[in-house]
DNA sequence: ATCCTGTATCGAGATGTGTCAAATTAGATG
DNA sequence: CATCTAATTTGACACATCTCGATACAGGAT
């Protein structure tokens, strides 16, 4: 669950956009990223596991949507795949939490000076 | 050219996700955009955009690609009814800049904590 | 007016994405 | 082992997106 066959994007780089033109490759690691967030139900997803502290379970993220429950799986899966959670089962429940230093990586690329944290 | 018909997605709201689940109207909203950067071609188009202080001349941002002229200038448009660029033709050529408020709020959108600007 | 160049739009084809129902797996419990 | 629930995977379909060539448009120059 949480060892994925395929290792996709794991860490996301780059200056801010707006400092040099990013090169093609770290485009196309970025722009994944910036895809799976780029669905209404998938930000919705990334804000309800974000907003806790620890971590969220599935099944606390399957009602507030109007789709189906396959529906959400595979969702939570291109987030996982993007870099931006991560997942363990325990027992029954399987649960999600961000990955803070990815979003904030993506929160430094649009920024526009930089600034320190 | 600077005037839609469809005026798209003007003002990208939104605190921190990790603050509060974010709503399904908002998530809409901020997905568009996200979208928009979403493309490999259309990051690299925004970042050569937003590292010039100026405006960049269309002219300049075909060359640096392996598409067809046609195809950058579907991807300008998506950027700009997306809210994050716009455009402006003066003569012969056409000049596009970026809009440093949108890319901000996004940013902060990610951003982990609150910070002062 | 006529051409030429830069950019945008149109139309079409190939590929990708979101969604669901059905089937599958993982673990708990009887 | 059988069975139940939680979650994922599979397969299929509708729809969106990326891309291009062809065409249209805008403006400068001849």
């Amino acid at each position: 669950m949480s060892k994925q066959l395929l290792p996709v994007s794991d860490p996301v780089c780059c200056a801010p956009l707006a400092q040099e033109p990013i090169s093609a490759e770290d485009a196309t690691h970025l722009a994944r990223a910036f895809k799976a967030i780029g669905d209404p139900i998938r930000l919705r997803l990334l804000s309800l596991i974000a907003s806790r502290d620890g971590e969220t379970c599935v099944c606390d993220l399957t009602g507030p949507f109007e789709v189906s429950a396959p529906t959400i799986s595979h969702h939570l899966k291109v987030l996982r795949e993007a870099g931006l959670v991560d997942s363990e089962r325990r027992g029954t429940w399987v649960y999600y939490w961000t990955k803070p230093q990815a979003l904030q990586r993506l929160s430094q690329v649009l920024a526009q000076q930089t600034l320190r944290v």
